[in-house]
RNA sequence: GGGGGCGUGGUGUAGCCUGGUUAACACACCUGCCUGUCACGCAGGAGAUCGCGGGUUCAACUCCCGUCGCUCCCGCCA
């Protein structure tokens, strides 16, 4: 039976024992008397050391002839020393293996002093994840939806997975990709929205899903990609949009607690920054409010705006949010008719304004919610004010025709997510592959 | 889509404004040396038709125009 593999993190505590650590070449060092290598896998880094004698010749001459970043196999004794800087500990080597060597000139150098331009960084991805802090961010993602997940589930929702080709445009907005489909044209989903709520008509009461979603918009911002993964979900028999809100807030302080314990340490020592679990409830303001306060922060807005917030509006609110509730977090509801689709409920009372909602964090919207309209007469007659023609929805509109229970939910972005709470500038750096308008490759 | 900035060895930059030597520096790479390194050190070496095309000029990395790519801000949104 061969020697199962140690990973480096674990290294310390096998003092005195033979072990087998597999991972990258990180240093090489290539002394007179003394080879040092530094070997790195996904949990650590390790010196690894081999004393220049004719009884190890063949091994000093693999090791001579090593290049940095190789994948290799090393057999070694687990030795206490205390001279090592690096944990005191190292591996004296017996045996090693080269499994893949690596080409001496690397586009990027994972263990480099200066960071590579972002250009660089994506087109030679895979060398870039290999640097820890990049590796951080997907253990952190791999938390934060792990622990979304686990509250959706203890709360008795469905995991559904809709499909990505559509046979018609969805609802407005967003631009949408075409592509060509046995002699016809079909159409990449911009979100689950719709069958999500097919979910509620179909009696589900609580779905989910996390899943790709495609926006066909050339936008040039840190903040935006064509492709990116959606995070949705959708409730029935809600009374109104704040009962969603409630929800959400709940589902986050979770998600948020389980990350913070896991991870915040090292988010904190890679990235600076703390992961806060946010105190419930969130703050919230209403569209009308939030202008009031941005303009009170001296942000004019261009005439054409009309009851929406632009980012600089949002970056302040943000602000406003933690000066006066000392909150990561806040809710702006109610939005007017004018900024949300056909489908969001609005106000029996206040017909110009919606039971919606978008979520601020640290300024950067994350979040769209309302409760949905599930009257189908009202749905019909809204559909028509937008100037939709009903003809490519009328598969929707049917949800509505049949029973479908009161009902609302929200739309989230995992990378905007990601980037917020690791204070990223950049959505690309957060993404396992970045897709944009001129990034399609690798 | 609109506006600004940037493209120089494998990587990160300097040089450009104020055209004129073998285009410089750091890291990486190659060779040699080095009694335990730990950002190892020392000596030497290779590696760039300065994004691409055109123009101005005796002369263009440098100035002008175009083009492509990247990037930032705005718009759109998650």
């Amino acid at each position: 039976m061969s020697l199962p593999r140690t990973l480096i993190r674990d290294i310390g505590s096998r003092v005195g024992a033979e072990v087998k650590v597999q991972g990258w070449v990180k240093t090489i060092r290539d002394q007179k008397k003394m080879q040092f290598l530094l070997l790195r896998d996904h949990t650590g880094v390790v010196q690894a050391t081999v004393e220049r004698s004719p009884a190890k010749a063949a091994l000093n001459g693999i090791i001579s002839s090593l290049t940095r970043e190789s994948a290799v196999t090393v057999i070694g004794t687990v030795v206490a020393n205390p001279i090592v800087k690096m944990g005191g500990v190292e591996i004296v080597i017996r045996e090693l293996t080269v499994e893949a060597p690596s080409d001496g000139l690397i586009p990027i150098d994972p263990a480099g002093p200066v960071e590579p331009n972002p250009e660089v960084r994506l087109n030679w991805r895979f060398l870039d994840l290999r640097r820890p802090e990049t590796a951080l961010i997907f253990q952190v993602q791999t938390a934060l939806e792990h622990a979304m997940r686990e509250y959706w589930i203890r709360e008795g929702f469905v995991e559904i997975h809709s499909p990505k080709l559509m046979g018609s445009p969805s609802e407005g907005g967003a631009e949408v990709f075409a592509l060509e489909y046995f002699g016809r044209t079909s159409y990449l989903a911009q979100s689950p929205q719709f069958y999500k709520q097919m979910a509620m008509a179909g009696g589900f009461d609580r779905v989910f899903e996390i899943g790709p979603v495609f926006r066909a918009d050339p936008s040039f911002t840190a903040r935006h990609a064509t492709e990116f993964t959606g995070i949705d979900m959708e409730m029935s028999w809600v009374d109104s949009h704040e009962d969603v809100m409630a929800f959400e807030e709940q589902w986050l302080r979770y998600a948020l607690e389980r990350t913070q314990a896991q991870w915040g340490d090292a988010i904190h020592e890679v990235f600076g920054v703390d992961v806060r679990v946010p105190a419930v409830p969130f703050p919230r303001v209403s569209m009308d409010e939030a202008l009031e306060i941005v303009a009170r922060k001296g942000h004019v807005f261009p005439p054409e705006r009309r009851g929406d917030l632009d980012p600089t509006g949002e970056r302040l609110l943000g602000e406003y949010a933690m000066e006066r509730y000392g909150h990561e977090f806040v809710f702006v509801t109610d939005y007017p008719v004018d900024v949300r689709p056909f489908y969001h409920m609005r106000h029996p009372d206040a017909p110009k304004v919606t039971k919606s909602f978008d979520l601020l964090w640290k300024g950067v919207e994350v979040t769209t919610g309302a409760q949905r309209e599930h009257r189908y007469h009202v749905l019909v007659a809204q559909a028509k004010e937008k100037g939709l023609s009903l003809e490519p929805i009328q598969f929707y509109l049917d949800f509505f025709k049949y029973g479908c229970p009161p009902h609302g939910g929200f739309g989230a972005g995992l990378s905007r997510m990601l980037m917020v709470v690791l204070n990223q500038p950049n959505i690309r750096e957060v993404t396992f592959l970045f897709r944009g308008p001129t990034r399609l490759h690798p």
